[in-house]
DNA sequence: TGTTTATTACCGAACGATCGGTAAATTATA
DNA sequence: TATAATTTACCGATCGTTCGGTAATAAACA
């Protein structure tokens, strides 16, 4: 068979950060092709349901980042929770570029984008939480306690990229993540 | 002259209500026309400038609303800052109908609607984090402590909203505003 | 082995529908 | 009558999508 022009991996990073930065009614099929080296009836023969298929897909990807990158991190119970925590939010730290990317999940859940991949980006979230809620009871909290603080830390992280934006300020994501530090090991 | 078919007030909370819904890619003129009563070209009749207009003209209603509603209720210096806070918080509850509705910053704050209404997006969150400030030092905070607890609020704010909506779970909201509450008054 | 047959990956061109936007005409007030 | 508000009809461009066809590899057969 006719070798791939452009391999799986580069191909999702390069439709995840189009719609991450466009959103989904804002990205194109065009902005897609360009974005990936494909032609858009490329794009229809690797993904045939199209532009729907195809942000389906990349919030796979990027649950498949959650897991490995925050989840199994966190739930790593050969490391001291602080060590997983460390870890946990650098990595965090790269998915948003310190701050200058939007999350996909925010990206694909406006309107129509929650309606079309509502349970994808609930998946994404659950994988999230339920990482730092384990953090949470390794480090001797109660169910409630644990799960509300799991909740909070995704709250801090999203809101501090939607404000850090708005106001044009990276120092906002920065001083998010290191007040998430503090509100786990004090 | 003829009457206006629909009042400044009803068209601005009806175009509001589309943006914030769908985003600023997402919304079309055929959605705005619907939502107002009006045709497209009457649309082009109060705001020559198009769509661009339009969504200005609703972050300048937006930045009223803010300015009425939270930064002059928490400023009102006749009364106590507990009761200044419980009002600006209620409101707030209001605008966002329990978490049920999206923020129009954030809706109009992805990629192209940040290249074009970032200034508008920014005087908003502006508008919104001074009045939290002045809450702050009233309560007795140094500069920088009632800076970062302001901005605080707006981010607990728009990322419980972000969360909310994803997790599929209007209790996330309510949390994040009691929150607050505990955040300034102990 | 050499040759045919399927299969896979990709592309250029075009589809109908909808996009944001405009011009001219109609309706209603003053 | 002069003018403001609204409407119908329309425009070119772009949208997501589909189609016919080509190049290259894999599989099947001789």
């Amino acid at each position: 068979m006719r070798p791939q022009k452009v391999n799986d991996a580069d191909l999702m990073a390069g439709l995840m950060s189009v719609f991450r930065t466009k959103g989904y009614e804002g990205t194109s099929l065009n902005d897609l092709a360009v974005a990936t080296g494909l032609q858009k009836a490329s794009l229809y023969h690797r993904f045939p349901g199209g532009k729907k298929e195809i942000a389906e897909a990349v919030l796979v990807y990027a649950r498949g980042w959650i897991e490995n990158n925050v989840r199994q991190v966190l739930e790593d119970s050969n490391e001291m929770p602080a060590i997983r925590l460390a870890r946990a939010l650098d990595n965090i730290r790269e998915l948003y570029g310190n701050g200058k990317e939007t999350c996909i999940l925010r990206a694909l859940s406006m309107d129509q984008g929650l309606s079309l991949f509502g349970d994808g980006v609930q998946q994404n979230m659950e994988e999230w939480i339920s990482g730092f809620y384990r953090l949470g009871i390794d480090l001797g909290l109660e169910h409630e306690d644990a799960r509300e603080k799991a909740e909070d830390t995704l709250i801090m992280v999203q809101g501090s990229l939607v404000v850090g934006k708005g106001v044009g300020n990276d120092s906002v994501f920065d001083r998010a993540i290191r007040h998430l530090s503090r509100l786990y090991l004090t």
